[in-house]
Order: structure tokens, then sequence, then C-alpha cells
RNA sequence: GGUCCUUUGGCCGAGUGGCUAGGCAAGGCUCUGCAAAAGCCUCUACAGCGGUUCGAAUCCGCUAGGGACCUCCA
């Protein structure tokens, strides 16, 4: 089946063709280091976590670029910008890439947390200064930017001469020509809708290089645009991104490349949603941002409780990545509750045994599984519905947790079927969503220690002793592991 | 101000013109020593007003609310 991919550059949805049969480039904007990531950042690394483990399972090799924005005006919070103005001794001042390292570390550890798998390649800025130069000053040779003063401008207004400026962003250029707005050397501009590739450093400024055209910085596009070219080549299949980067990050970006590289970078473009919390865009300007470590730990005003990573995980899931998404205590706890019953769901069929039967006893049942399984891929294959997935996944645990009850006969369902239902529910809820336990019930010391206690709550009921039987249920409640009396007399246990 | 998007039941969220997802919550029932879990059932919504159509949540227009981008941003 083919896969279809929105392409915000098309507007529509587009069969997709890799560009080399078989393999898939993809690049994704990745953090600004300079400081904390929050449930913001959440969406597009796990939806396009998503993407990658989805295009991996359909047969492709993926090489996946996401870069580490490293370079730019960087201060830490809390920390004064006389900092910047050196007479202090090199250990009390901020040092950027201190600072740099430690949000590069807590943003690989909630990723980490998150299940996402890792890059490919994931390329920092700083460390692709001398690609950026080159870039720009071939940008420079083909005619399309001017130095002024220390700095290098593309010249937006050629550019558009000739080529779509805006087309992805759905912008007119007339408009952006006519912005006013109080920027940082906007006078040496010829022009407001240009934009910076290099920026010459203010005596101030920690962060700063060497180039041909004094000491500065790269401006805040280029970097995308030479590592992606570096390590996918000219053009490539698939960017991937923040909807809030379409302009000008992006438009700037398919502007730089052409130019340099004669030829349009990407083929597909796609671009997430926000997260929005109480309607309004979760962002450091709006003031209510929730750090991923707050999140986990529940340590925010916002927050009731505190919510795991694979909830959080499900919960970005459970909506379209082309639609807003807002945030609440309350959803969360939702998503936490509909993904336990889910994942247990899961583990459940993955311990039941099918009947040896080929053919099933309710075949109009079986065959409404199998049209379930079917659609899986139907709706990922659809721009990835993983909401559309899941949902079908919800038809499917109540007949798998009646099975177990015996409310359905094991017969019912064929054995071939019934293989399918376990094989589709491993694949998608592990390899492809990327799901995992929440608990950490796989300690083996644990599990004897339960199985010990389980006996003897068997023994008691057995004897009719209940206060004993309670008192172990009841107890071990109080820990935070529940005990469940199944039918036939077993017993299972979940911890909370 | 410009460009674009959005408005679905108590809450969150899918929705390709007709077959009216799913989750959470709530209520009822079944199972059960009790409990939990599980199963079954109930809860029919599409901002408002017009229009197109045999038929619209889905297309068009207007009104109202919300949002995003135009500046760093996932």
């Amino acid at each position: 089946m083919p896969l279809k991919i929105y392409n915000s550059y098309s507007r529509q949805k587009e069969e997709f063709k890799p560009i080399t049969p078989g393999h898939v480039g993809m690049y994704v904007c990745g953090p600004t280091v300079s400081g904390e990531s929050h449930l913001g950042h959440a969406r597009p690394y796990i939806f396009f976590d998503i993407v990658l483990r989805y295009l991996t399972h359909k047969g492709f090799k993926v090489r996946y670029v996401r870069n580490i924005t490293d370079a730019g005006h960087f201060e830490e919070e809390g920390r004064e910008a006389e900092d910047k103005i050196s007479k202090k001794a090199v250990l009390e001042k901020l040092e950027p890439m201190e600072l740099v390292q430690k949000y590069t570390n807590l943003f690989h550890w909630a990723f980490r947390q998150f299940n996402c798998m890792e890059p490919s390649i994931e390329p920092t800025a700083t460390g692709h200064i001398v690609e950026q130069i080159n870039m720009i000053e071939k940008i420079i040779k083909e005619g399309y930017a001017y130095v002024s003063n220390g700095s290098v401008y593309f010249d937006v207004k050629k550019y558009a001469a000739s080529h779509d400026y805006g087309k992805l962003s759905g912008r007119i250029i007339d408009d952006l020509l006519e912005t006013t707005r109080e920027l940082d050397g906007q006078e040496e501009k010829r022009d407001l809708a240009d934009f910076a590739l290099w920026k010459h450093a203010a005596p101030e400024h920690i962060m700063r290089w060497a180039s041909p055209w004094g000491e500065g910085f790269p401006g805040w596009h280029i970097e995308c645009s030479a590592m992606a070219t570096k390590y996918l080549g000219a053009e490539f299949d698939i960017h991937g991104g923040g909807m809030d980067l379409q302009f000008p990050h992006h438009e700037s970006e398919i502007a730089q490349s052409t130019i340099c590289n004669h030829t349009a970078p990407v083929r597909y473009w796609m671009h997430n949603n926000m997260i929005t919390i109480n309607g309004r865009k979760m962002g450091k300007s709006y003031n209510n941002v929730i750090k991923l470590t707050e999140l986990f730990s529940g340590n925010h005003p916002l927050l009731t409780q505190a919510f795991h990573p694979m909830t959080v995980r499900f919960f970005i899931l459970q909506s379209h990545y082309r639609s807003p998404l807002d945030f609440s205590s309350e959803a969360l706890a939702a998503s936490e509750k509909a993904l336990k019953r889910l994942w247990e769901a899961h583990e459940l069929l993955q311990k039941l045994q099918p009947a040896d039967t080929d053919t099933a006893g309710d075949v109009a049942l079986d065959e409404k599984i199998n049209n379930w399984l079917n659609e899986f891929e139907e709706f990922m294959d659809d721009d990835f519905s993983t909401p559309k997935v899941l949902a079908n996944m919800f038809e499917l645990a109540p007949v798998i947790n009646s099975v177990k009850d015996g409310l359905i006969a094991a017969d019912a369902i064929s054995k071939p079927t019934w293989q399918r239902l376990k094989k589709m529910f491993k694949l998608y809820m592990e390899d492809i969503f990327g799901l995992q336990a929440v608990t950490a019930a796989n300690n083996e010391m644990l599990k004897a220690v339960m199985q010990l206690l389980i006996d003897i709550r068997k023994d008691a009921k057995v004897k009719k002793d209940y206060a004993t039987s309670d008192r172990i249920r009841i107890q071990l409640a109080e820990m935070g592991i529940l005990l469940k009396d199944e039918k036939g007399g077993e017993m299972s246990w979940t911890i909370e």
C-alpha cells in the first residue's frame, strides 16, 4: 500500500516516493539548547520518531538527521548580561559550551524516557561553522547575498524575482517587504525582508568565530541548510519541524539551499501543530511552559499529579499531528488510564494461547477482527493517522479481555487470526508506537515475592480466612500494588 | 494591520457529503466472600444564521468566539 504524506509545500496529501528507492533521508529541526526542554518539544520529536519507526517498518532504510542548535545569542536564565563583559575570571564567567552541554544532556535524557530512537546523525551548529561559511560564500558568489558592516544578508527581493519566496508559508512578498519591525541591525539590510546569513559579533557577544567578514556568528537559518546538504545531499526526501518554523526558518532554508545547490532541497515538508495550554501555544514568551522534568515529577502549579513519559507519548498519539493539541492535567490523566487499559490488554494477549483451529467458530467476529487489523496500515498510510489506529485497538481490547474471561469462546477465533492479532499488537504497540510498560514490574525477585503472597492468599481464601486474604491485598494496595482476583481463582497484579 | 487556521457530546479528541470513531468521566446491569479489574448496556454532539444539495459536522457565504504566523520559537 502506498504511503501518503501531507506536504506543507503543496498543501495536499501526496504519495510518498523516495528519491533513492528503498532509502529515505529525513531532516528534523532539533532543539535550541539554551534552555530546558518543555512539553512543546515533546510533540515533534515523538511524532517524527513514529515517522521514523513506521518508515522503517515499511522497509525503508532511513537516515534521520536531527540537529542541535547550539550557536547564537545565548544566556542562561538568571545569569546576568554583565557576565559577558569579561573582567571576571574564566571559571566565573558564563561558558556557553557548558550551558549548551547541560541542556543537550537534559534533552537526551528526556527523550530516552520517551523511548525515542536516536537520530542517525545529530550534528551541532557549532561543529559546522566551516560548512556554513562555505555555503554563505557560495551564495555571495551567486549574487544573492551581500556583505554589510561585517554581516552577510540574503537578498530576498532578488531571489523572489525568479523564485517563489513565500510559497511554503503562504506569504506574500510585498507584505514582507513592507513589514516594519525594529530589529537589531535592521539598518544594515538593503531590504526589511532580507535575513542574516552571518552576523557581526559585538564586543560583548560571547559566541564568535573568525570568518572572511570578520568575527561573528552564523545566522539562524543557515545551519540547517548546511548540515542537511552535507549529510542528506542537495535534495532529500523529508524535512520536518514545528509549524512555527515554517516562516521564516524553513522559507529561508529553501531560498538559501536553492541558490547554493541549484535545486529545491526538500521533496516533502512536514509540520506538526503546536501543543497549547488553555488554548494558547506553549512558549517562553507566553510564560506558560511546563518543563519535561516538571511534567515527570508533577512539580508544577498546573499539574495535579506526575505523569509518566509513556502517558505523554500516548497523549500525543491520540491526536493527529497536524491538529493543535490542548494540554490539561485532566486530559493527560485520561490518557494515563486509557494507556493502562490498552497496555494490559496487550500484555494479556501476548500470554494467551490461540485455540488450535483453522476455522473460526464465530466467522463474523473473526472477520471483524481482521478488518480492524487491516485498517492499521491503511490509517498509518493516510498521513500517519495514529488516533484511528488506537481507536481500532480499543475495539479489539474488549475482545481480548473477553477471551480471557471465557465470555468469548477460545475457538470462536481462528488460530491464524489470533496469531495475527498478537503480532499486530506487538508490532504497533511496541515497534511503531514505541510504547513501553509504564511500571517496572519486570524485576525477577519482585515477581517471586508476589507469587509467594499470591500462594498464601489463595490458601487463605480456600480456608475462608478472609482476614488474611484481605490483609494481603489491602497492604499491597497501600504500597501501590494492585492485586486482582481473576475468574477461576487465579490472581494478577499491577503496579499503580 | 496583513496572511492563514480553527470552533464537535460533561471533558479530551477522530471525522473522506449519506453508514453518524475512540478515550476519560457519569449511570445501570453481570461476574464476585468483599474489592479491583473485566464484560454488556445507556448517554447522539457538531458555534450561530443563511445558501448549494434528494441529503452537510463535512461544500459556499455572513456573523461571533478562539488561535497561529508576520520577532527567538517545536
